[in-house]
DNA sequence: AATAAAACATGACAATTGTCATGTTTCGAA
DNA sequence: TTCGAAACATGACAATTGTCATGTTTTATT
C-alpha cells in the first residue's frame, strides 16, 4: 500500500532473438510439453527480453498484444488504486506464464503492471501466434488449462485470506508460502531466495509498510525469522504455520 | 465472516439424464461452441441434478470426481476458515463452469463448498470425460482458456479490493457488480434480481454482518439503495460507482 | 570510502472495523 | 394464520490497523 513511484521508461534493457539451441529453457513446463519440432517453432516466434530495476515490463492500461514466460529472475504482477495505493497480486517465478489472464482473450488491455524485481529475462510471444499454437497442441491447451486452474485457486485462496485473517496471519502466510517456493536449508533455518523487503511484503499482504515492519519485529523478537531483505531466513516454520491458520 | 451453519446432506433433490431434445441449454457458452454433433456426444455424458436451499453441491475436502456447470439458478463458491468464518468467493450464475480450478486437475480436492442458493439445476460430467473432450474440441479447450482466464482476473480484482479499499468501497463495488450481472431495470432503480441478504453481502466483501447491515443502511439513508434481500434496489448506480473507486 | 537514497524502526494518535449484547421485523413453513 | 427462525437493526466498547512524524540503519553507487 505505498505511493504510486516515479514513472519510469519501459525499455527494454537488451533483445535478442532466441539461440537455436535451447539453453537453461529446462524450467518452462509449456516448453517441455512440446515435441522437439513443435518446441523449435514456437521458440522461432518468441523474442527474449532482459529487463533490469526500475523498468516495467508492462502496464496497467497498456494494450495487450503479447503472451509472456518468465525465464530467469522473478517478476512482480501489480494493481493500483487510483489514489496510489498499490498491491502486488503474485510474484512470477522462472516458468510463471504471465498475460494469461483475460487480457489476453478479451481484455485489450493488461489488468495490471509486471515489474522486474532485479534483472530478469522474458521470453514474449505474439497472442496469434500463441493461439494458434494452444490449437494446434492440444498437450499445450490443457498445460495452459492446468495452469490457469491453479493461479485460479492460488487467487481464490489469497481472497479468503485478505477477507478472513488478521495482518500477522497474512504475514506468517506469506512467509511459509516464500518457504516452499524459494526456501533453501540454512544451519539456523530456511533462508528465502526471492529478495523481498518489508515494503514488499506490506504490498503482498494488504497492510501498510509501518504494519508490516512493526509484525516482522515482533516475529524477530519471538525468534521466528531473522533478517531483512537481503538475507530473510525463517527460524520456525512449524509455529508460523500455525500462526497462519489460528 | 459468519459461523460455519450446521450440516446438512449432500443428497440432490432429484436426478436424472438430460433429455435428448436440448431445452434451456442455449445459455452456455461452453456447449454453444460444440457443433451439433459433439454437443449431442457431449450431452450423453453430462447428468442434471437438481438441488434445493440449505443443500451443498460439494464440499470443501470432497474429492473431485466432476466438472460443473450451473444451468438454472445461482451457486455460491465458499471458503470457510477453521475458527468457522468464512467468506464467499463468487456467486456463478448460469453458463459458469465450475469446478474447474486447480481441483479439476491437480488437487484430488475441492478447495471450496458450492452451495446452491435457493433451487438450482446443475450439470455434472466426470472429469476424464471432460478431458477427452476438451482434447478433441480446440475450440472448447479455447473456450475454457477463455474462460478460466476472465475468472483468474476477477478473482485478482477481488484480491486488489480486499486489499485496498475500505468496506464501504467494497460494498458500493459489489452493488455495482450484481447491478451489471443482474439488474433490472424499474421505475425507481435498477432492482438486483440475484437474492442476497447482507449477511451473504457481507461474507462477499469480507466484513461482519454488522458491518454490512450498518454500511446498507448508511447507503439507504443517502438513497442510493432500497429493500432488502428480497426486493434490493440500487437507486443511484453512478453515485455507487464513484463510491467504489474513491 | 563517501554519500545519497532506500529501507527499517518506533511513538502517538486517529480511523476503521469487530465483538457482544439486545431488541425488532420479516419471512417461510406447518 | 400463526409461530419460530432468520434477517435486520443499533448501541457501547474493544481490537486492529492506518496515519503522520521523526530518526536510525542499511544498501547501492560514484
Amino acid at each position: 500500500m505505498s505511493k504510486r513511484p516515479k514513472t519510469s521508461p519501459t525499455q527494454p534493457a537488451a533483445e535478442r532473438s532466441i539461440p537455436a539451441a535451447p539453453a537453461g529453457l529446462n524450467q518452462i513446463p509449456l516448453l517441455q510439453i512440446l515435441n522437439a519440432q513443435d518446441r523449435r517453432k514456437v521458440l522461432d516466434e518468441m523474442t527474449e527480453t532482459r529487463y533490469g530495476k526500475g523498468q516495467y515490463i508492462f502496464r496497467e492500461g497498456d494494450p495487450t498484444e503479447y503472451f509472456h514466460i518468465v525465464k530467469e529472475g522473478t517478476v512482480k504482477c501489480v494493481k493500483s488504486s487510483l489514489d496510489g495505493k498499490e498491491c502486488t497480486l503474485k510474484v512470477l517465478m522462472p516458468g510463471d506464464l504471465f498475460c494469461c489472464d483475460a487480457a489476453t482473450f478479451d481484455g485489450a488491455y493488461h489488468p495490471g503492471t509486471a515489474q522486474p524485481m532485479g534483472d530478469v529475462s522474458v521470453l514474449r510471444m505474439r497472442k496469434d501466434a500463441y493461439f494458434k499454437m494452444l490449437r494446434a497442441n492440444p498437450d499445450a491447451a490443457m498445460e495452459v488449462i492446468r495452469y490457469l486452474g491453479n493461479r485460479l485457486n492460488e487467487a481464490q485462496e489469497k481472497a479468503k485470506v485478505l477477507a478472513l485473517d488478521r495482518a500477522d496471519q497474512r504475514l506468517a502466510a506469506l512467509l511459509v508460502n516464500l518457504v516452499e517456493r524459494s526456501g533453501v536449508r540454512e544451519p539456523n533455518g530456511i533462508r528465502v531466495t526471492v529478495r523481498l523487503t518489508r515494503q514488499d511484503m506490506a504490498n503482498l499482504v494488504g497492510v501498510t509498510t509501518e504494519t508490516a515492519i512493526r509484525i516482522m519485529a515482533r516475529f524477530k523478537k519471538d525468534r521466528l525469522v531473522s533478517g531483512t531483505a537481503a538475507r530473510l531466513v525463517v527460524r520456525d516454520l512449524a509455529k508460523l504455520k500455525l500462526l497462519s491458520s489460528t
